[in-house]
DNA sequence: AAGTTGCA
DNA sequence: TGGT
């Protein structure tokens, strides 16, 4: 594998075969609660490629009107997010070093031809805290590259594994490639799923 | 603005 | 086809 930027850590294979399924059970919960919608660039409306839906106190979400942002409704329903499962917040004690419990979990889904542009995850007041993403599905080719510009790198993101910016890789630039049809069997009709966890605000 | 295209 |  190409060298990662510094801070971006990669861990192959995280969550064996039974913790997939239990957590996907967990997600497949979320989403029945909270609809998976198609959320729209900032200013042109444009519709992104990826769905999505949140759990926890925070989600992210992002409209024509008002852009990128974190609230506490899912923006169709106007419902609060439903809880964020006990497994995430394990997952997060476990992998993330970080003290206090994640507020946000973004649930991303990727069909076929789901992709997602190289960005920055910046919209959080907490800019410090790790954030830490869970691959759920077919595999996916995944870019990163250092904050401040430069060479980006390429590898495969399998159902399982974990990723984690921190540290100098908080603001690495990342994106999504695209997704490799039939890879997995997790999800019945392809697909895959990724769950972002999140330290919105500052303090506990 | 987390998009798209176009070019090497 | 891949990196930006």
């Amino acid at each position: 594998m190409t060298t990662l930027p510094d801070g971006v850590r990669y861990i192959p294979e995280a969550l064996d075969k039974s913790a997939q399924t239990d957590l996907l059970k967990e997600i497949r919960a979320v989403v029945a609660k909270a609809p998976l919608y198609t959320p729209r660039m900032p200013r042109t409306g444009k519709a992104m490629s990826v769905r999505m839906t949140n759990c926890g106190l925070l989600g992210w979400v992002t409209d024509k009107e008002h852009g990128y942002r974190y609230q506490p409704t899912h923006p169709v329903t106007g419902e609060p997010w439903p809880a964020m499962p006990d497994m995430l917040l394990d997952l997060w004690r476990t992998h993330s070093d970080w003290p206090d419990p994640p507020e946000a979990c973004l649930v991303n889904f990727y069909d076929g031809p789901a992709r997602m542009g190289l960005h920055q995850d910046k919209d959080e007041e907490n800019l410090v805290a790790p954030v830490l993403s869970i691959s759920l599905g077919d595999t996916a080719v995944f870019r990163v590259g250092p904050a401040d510009g430069g060479r980006t790198c390429s590898f495969r993101l399998a159902s399982g594994d974990i990723v984690i910016l921190g540290g100098e890789g908080r603001m690495a630039r990342h994106g999504v490639d695209r997704i490799l049809p039939g890879t997995s069997s997790l999800l019945k009709d392809g697909g895959r799923l990724n769950l972002t966890l999140r330290r919105v605000t500052k303090a506990g």
